[in-house]
DNA sequence: ATCAATGATTAGTG
DNA sequence: CACTAATCATTGAT
């Protein structure tokens, strides 16, 4: 700083011994003319100045004020203005052309990214259902789980109106201290030379330092944003148990096709809806197309894994939609059982009546203990019901409600377990006779 | 407090 | 991508 001040005096000192049209130019008229000779005098005036300007620092305020004041007004000032100009320029251009052209900070950009993609930085109301949204499609697609997502929309917009009034704040100040500091230099600008593009710089400078501070701003509302959506994410994991009759109307499904419990994408869906509308009463459960592939995975999975479990309500269910079937179709059945005719797969044939059915699951049941064959042979039975079930519909026309009845790709292997699964179907029961027949498509 | 039931999630498979 | 299997985490009953 010394060393440049020390320059620019030299430099001007220089010029000015050069003869530069220092008193010229400006149309300043000479004081009054006491000087002695010409170039004696504004050596020692020039001198003075310096001196003055050198030493303003050391004032006081006041003093300093009135003293700038005079120089202001002191008719070498023009002159020694336009040489500091030239100097500056001069000078200058090295520092200018070096920095400037920041790149557009990817981090930032990232951050900016995130929060328009959860809707913080969006428009006020579109923003809130586009995170909506974009929570929904996170989410896994559900369409219409309001009330998980009102307590996050909530915070969202929580969050949103700090981030909106903090940044506006920010802004704000940025725009005053701006202005500020502009002001500043004009005033200053007649002074001391400041170019036009010097001021730009400036303010470029106090925006890049503003920026940094937003994005501090930027960065906590994101991890903020984070925060509630890892808690929302837990939050969702919190579940609610289907209404009894949503399970019904799963269960009905499922046992009535215990042999390939593969709901199709249509089914499914018929199933969420019917679900959902028959629950539709009041809040909650609306049950989604997820949510019924989650239920008959588990389902599938968890009747595998221990049948005689499921005795029971294996035996409600298939009782329940023999018996819906039953009158109708009672004749239809003895029909199947004598020759499948017209089942193509599922060659499973039982001979066993529908009504009695019922009882006889219920005394199984009932020695539920010795759980593997019971199992078994309630599997057969089941998949017995599901059968007739098939048949009744291909023969009578019995509309299941949801018949879709195509099935998955995966779905039956070789014999009758769903996927490679230890089929309990037919191990030769010991009980049956005639049931012992293999209940196995091997188509 | 304990425990089974159960909806959701995740790793792994074809 | 739909499934299975294992696992997590909550719920509701005891």
């Amino acid at each position: 700083m010394m060393e440049e001040q020390a320059r620019i005096m030299q430099a001007l000192s220089g010029v000015t011994l050069a003869g530069h049209s220092v008193q010229g130019g400006m149309g300043l008229p000479p004081p009054h003319g006491h000087e002695g000779t010409d170039g004696d005098g504004r050596k020692q005036d020039i001198g003075d100045i310096l001196h003055q300007i050198m030493t303003i620092t050391d004032q006081s305020l006041d003093e300093a004020q009135a003293k700038k004041h005079g120089l202001n007004c002191h008719r070498m000032k023009p002159a020694l203005f336009s040489v500091l100009c030239e100097i500056k320029e001069k000078t200058g251009l090295s520092i200018r052309g070096a920095q400037e052209q920041d790149p557009p900070d990817p981090q930032l950009m990232r951050l900016d990214n995130m929060l328009l993609a959860e809707g913080v930085s969006g428009p006020e109301k579109g923003g809130g259902s586009a995170a909506a949204a974009a929570a929904a499609a996170a989410a896994g697609g559900g369409a219409e789980n309001s009330i998980e997502h009102s307590d996050y929309r909530a915070k969202l917009t929580q969050i949103r109106q700090i981030y909106h009034t903090e940044l506006e704040k920010y802004e704000q100040a940025c725009n005053e201290f701006t202005t500020h500091v502009m002001n500043l230099l004009r005033e200053q600008s007649r002074t001391r030379p400041i170019s036009p593009k010097e001021i730009e710089r400036m303010v470029g400078i106090i925006h890049r330092k503003f920026s940094s501070i937003q994005m501090q701003l930027k960065q906590s509302t994101c991890e903020a944003v984070m925060i509630l959506r890892s808690r929302f994410l837990d939050a969702r994991r919190k579940r609610r148990n289907f209404s009894k009759q949503a399970t019904e109307i799963l269960n009905e499904y499922f046992y009535s096709h215990l042999s390939n419990p593969y709901p199709s994408e249509e089914a499914k869906e018929e199933l969420a809806k019917k679900c959902s509308i028959t629950v539709s009463q009041g809040v909650g459960t609306t049950i989604t197309v997820s949510q019924v592939s989650n239920w008959f995975g588990n389902k599938r999975i968890r009747y595998k894994k221990n049948i005689g479990k499921f005795q029971e309500e294996a035996n409600l269910y298939a009782a329940k939609t023999a018996v819906t079937a039953t009158h109708a179709v009672a004749a239809a059945i003895h029909n199947s059982q004598a020759n499948s005719p017209t089942t193509p797969n599922s060659g499973s044939s039982a001979s066993f009546s529908l009504p009695n059915s019922g009882d006889m699951f219920m005394s199984m049941q009932s020695l539920n203990g010795a759980s593997y064959q019971g199992a078994q042979v309630g599997a057969n039975v089941q998949s017995q019901g599901d059968t007739i079930r098939h048949a009744i519909s291909q023969t009578v026309g019995y509309n299941d409600g949801l018949r879709h009845p195509m099935y998955s790709p995966h779905s039956l292997n070789g014999n009758g377990g769903w996927h490679g699964a230890p089929t309990p179907s037919s191990v030769t029961s010991p009980n049956e006779g005639p049931g012992s027949v293999h209940s196995d498509t091997s188509n």
